[in-house]
RNA sequence: GCACCUGUGGCGGAAUUGGCAGACGCGCUAGACUUAGGAUCUAGUGUCCCCGACGUGAAGGUUCAAGUCCUUUCAGGUGCACCA
């Protein structure tokens, strides 16, 4: 026997795999298809991070256990290549980010080569690639040409020093993450999608699919659905005010009402308002307010009132104040509300701060001139006419009811979700394939002139006044209007990181097609995708935008599903082990290169499935690690006491059956690390033994086939068997054998363990109670004292009761 | 502030359904082999005044029986941030 050999052995198979071409999908096969994707990376500069391989591996134990199963199994793996921290290397540097991103997905590669995944590398798709964001492109398209897309002054994130444009997670406490010059709010006219009319079919349609519980959750809480009404307030202008509420049953409960500044009617009525300089100074204040600031303040209220000015509650005639006040949002409701600060906290803040009366209509909670009372479960009206008496659930709808017969106002649905903001002010990203014509407007540009390309330019920097750097590019710029040949200038945003990674994964069902995003038979064949693994951190904005366009896609008849994905699971993070977020500057980062080269990729991909639960977050252990390397190292010397025979010996048929089992189901719950241990307690028990037939070892050998695939190919070959283990069935059990005939159960005495026996399993309830209540020990023990009450539960337990 | 998740030995974690808490691994202790051991093998390892009792962040409750269910509470993590 040969020594454990992991350098020379991986290569080997790898090579092997490669060259058979042991793992690529075919389209149309016979076989039941089945379709597992992990998130296509960002190829950083950075190399891989010991956190990607934890999704990576268990989809791999997936898809190999799939193949094994008899399945066509499509496991791609392809490269989310555009984004911003490549085009900084890239402005920094000044090289072209394009031979950036080559050079760091030939690293990934490599990596990711190096572990064994069972990828198949002949889809490989990436989203820089012009043949791929043709049909980002062709997407865009669609959308604008189904109305769907559209442009809108909106605020960006500018830093003052960098002069670009940031993303949210870019801007740390009110400044730049780089480079901590000040960040400032800069209107900007930018393309948007109108995700927002999807807004309730991506709440429906997820009862449509296999996702996690709380991914469900986060979906639902982002886009925020609200039923309420919106209420209409004369005003004494003989304007109209219109609020939104989900609180109408507390309209006898208004003591004021606030516009936000940004409120279109505040303009229109400007003479009637006597402090309109004050309000024009508040609106230039939240105006110059950062997001940032506006939620840091959000304890301390500000305001003005409109004087010379008020609003009449529909219900009672009541005169009220109005304010404006950047707490409440243009963007949300109808950007006006009625205040009720005896039931809502933000109204009672306000209400404090500028003296305002605080009526109460629910009773049931504290004094509400202490505390707002904010249950809508206990507590019943008060204070409010033909509501009086009635608890909040009722009073909702019955004042909603009152509003609506006397046309004062309506029930609505409303959604916290936004319109999708579509344009980055950057160099490297997908153009957006339209012509600004100033006769036709904003123009498509044809369907055969797709991909239009990123031109070549020299220097990345964005404009001083936040253009994109493609605003320099000024021969590009020039073009002729597609629809009456006059001159146009194509816009010069592109598109932001989500727009590559929203379709991916219909690209891979059909990589290299030139006529379509992918071919009908292929789309037919692999949509959708069975079992979709990814971080927590993309089960939000990168979920909800796929979704999205898939539905688009799915309307326009481009795709046959509604859903994209079936089933979505989320792993937990790996930590340093310091128990801290891995970072360069906390200096626990843990380099896959290294550990693969001391203990080789079969031992790290067996200590991240062992490392703990899939899906919590959880420490790096250089310890554990070697624990995982001695057990394959075990493994691999079970060789010296190998025998003969082919089956399973009597004495451990029935573990080698619950094992396979206990593997099989656990992989499918991803309990990885405990399919593990299973194999590791056979392993143990074959020591023990000190033989272990060949039939067990290769049993042994097939079931940890999807975890350390290099090693246990070479142990398939060393036993003389034809064809890769990697194809081979996998094993199968008898259920009647993974039980055991003889069960030891527990005796308890008034719920306290007192003694153990073994009987028979498969007893049946009177028969267990008997076997129990004979023995000497049991019988001791209730000798003299009254039997209350006796439970038995086959193969489990009894519990004597007594007095 | 709101939502979601997690609290179990010295450590990572087990305990699919309410039914033997601590599987498996690490670490530690002792022994064997050895010139040597950061190698390998064997045995032990929740706590305690070691009969027996106590133990799953804390306090109550339901139950014959609770890590698991309910109520309250504390701590940590993640997401969202005045969404009316």
């Amino acid at each position: 026997m040969e020594n454990y050999n992991f350098k020379a052995i991986e290569k080997k198979w790898q090579d092997k795999w490669e060259e058979t071409g042991a793992f690529h999908a075919e389209t149309n096969s016979e076989k039941p298809k089945y379709f597992t994707m992990i998130e296509f990376p960002y190829p950083s500069g950075a190399g891989l991070h010991v956190g990607h391989p934890r999704s990576y591996t268990a989809l791999d134990i997936i898809a190999r256990k799939r193949r094994m199963e008899g399945y066509n199994v499509l496991y791609p793996i392809g490269w989310d290549a555009f984004g911003l921290p490549t085009e900084n290397f890239a402005i920094k540097n000044k090289v072209h980010p394009k031979i950036v991103t080559a050079k760091n997905i030939e690293n990934f590669t490599r990596q990711l080569k190096m572990l064994g995944f069972s990828f198949d590398w002949s889809r490989e798709v990436n989203t820089t690639d012009p043949n791929y964001y043709k049909w980002t492109q062709w997407i865009f398209l669609q959308l604008f040409k189904h109305g769907l897309a559209y442009k809108q002054e909106m605020p960006i994130n500018w830093c003052t020093g960098c002069k670009v444009g940031l993303s949210n997670e870019e801007v740390v406490s009110g400044v730049c993450e780089r480079c901590g010059s000040e960040v400032v709010q800069k209107r900007k006219s930018q393309w948007m999608l109108k995700i927002t009319e999807y807004a309730q079919r991506l709440i429906d349609d997820l009862d449509d699919v296999n996702y996690l519980e709380k991914i469900k959750t986060q979906q639902k809480n982002w886009i925020g659905r609200s039923e309420g009404a919106e209420v209409k307030f004369k005003l004494s202008t003989g304007d109209e005010m219109v609020v939104y509420t989900t609180r109408a049953d507390t309209l006898f409960g208004a003591t004021y009402t606030v516009m936000s500044p940004e409120h279109p009617l505040i303009e229109k009525m400007k003479d009637s308002i006597k402090n309109y300089d004050e309000v024009l100074k508040y609106k230039a204040e939240a105006a110059k307010k950062s997001e940032f600031e506006r939620t840091e303040l959000a304890k301390d209220k500000t305001g003005v009132k409109l004087e010379g000015i008020y609003a009449v509650n529909p219900a009672n005639g009541a005169e009220l104040p109005v304010f404006i006040s950047d707490y409440v949002l243009v963007t949300y409701g109808t950007g006006a509300i009625m205040a009720v600060p005896a039931h809502d906290s933000r109204d009672w803040d306000f209400a404090k701060k500028f003296n305002l009366p605080i009526i109460e209509v629910v009773s049931g909670g504290k004094n509400v001139q202490e505390e707002a009372y904010t249950d809508v479960y206990k507590g019943n009206m008060v204070n409010s006419e033909f509501l009086n008496g009635m608890p909040v659930k009722e009073a909702i709808p019955a004042m909603i009811d009152w509003l609506e017969k006397q046309g004062l106002g309506e029930r609505k649905v409303n959604f916290k979700l936004r319109d999708w903001v579509f344009s980055r002010q950057r160099y490297w990203g997908e153009p957006i394939p339209l012509v600004h014509c100033d006769k036709c407007g904003w123009v498509a540009i044809p369907e055969s002139e797709l991909p239009l390309e990123l031109p070549e330019i020299d220097t990345f920097e964005p404009g001083d006044n936040g253009e994109s750097p493609l605003a320099k590019a000024y021969d590009w710029i020039e073009t002729t209007c597609p629809h009456c040949g006059g001159k146009a200038q194509r816009e010069t945003d592109t598109m932001p990181q989500w727009a590559g990674s929203s379709w991916y994964f219909l690209r891979y069902m059909d990589p290299h097609n030139n006529d379509a995003l992918a071919s009908k038979e292929a789309l037919e064949y692999w949509s959708p995708v069975d079992w979709y693994n990814g971080g927590m951190e993309h089960t939000t904005l990168h979920l909800l935008y796929s979704r999205f366009w898939h539905k688009f896609l799915y309307d326009i008849g481009v795709v046959p599903t509604k859903e994209p994905y079936m089933k979505r699971t989320s792993h937990g993070m790996i930590l340093g082990e310091n128990n801290e977020k891995m970072s360069k500057s906390r200096g626990n980062v843990v380099n896959p290169d290294d550990v693969v080269n001391e203990f080789g990729a079969d031992a790290f991909r067996t200590y991240e499935m062992f490392i703990g639960a899939f899906d919590q977050s959880t420490p790096w252990s250089q310890q554990g690690l070697k624990g995982c390397y001695k057990f394959l190292e075990r493994v691999w010397n079970l060789q010296s006491i190998v025998t003969d025979e082919e089956g399973y010996s009597a004495d451990l048929e029935k573990n080698m059956h619950k094992a396979i089992k206990k593997v099989g189901d656990d992989f499918e719950r991803m309990k990885f690390n405990t399919a593990i241990a299973t194999m590791m307690s056979l392993v143990n028990d074959f020591s023990k033994k000190g033989s272990v037939t060949r039939g067990e070892y290769m049993t042994l050998i097939t079931l940890l086939n999807p975890v350390a695939p290099h090693m246990t190919e070479e142990l398939w070959q060393i036993y003389g068997n034809d064809g890769l283990l990697s194809l081979q069935p996998w094993p199968s059990f008898e259920e009647e054998k993974t039980v055991d005939d003889e069960i030891e159960i527990v005796v308890q005495i008034n719920g306290k363990i007192k003694d153990k026996l073994m009987i028979p399993a498969g007893l049946d309830r009177n028969g267990t109670q008997e076997a129990a209540m004979n023995t000497d020990k049991i019988k001791g023990l209730i000798e003299g004292k009254t039997v209350v009450k006796v439970i038995a539960v086959p193969d489990k337990l009894v519990n004597i009761v007594v007095k």
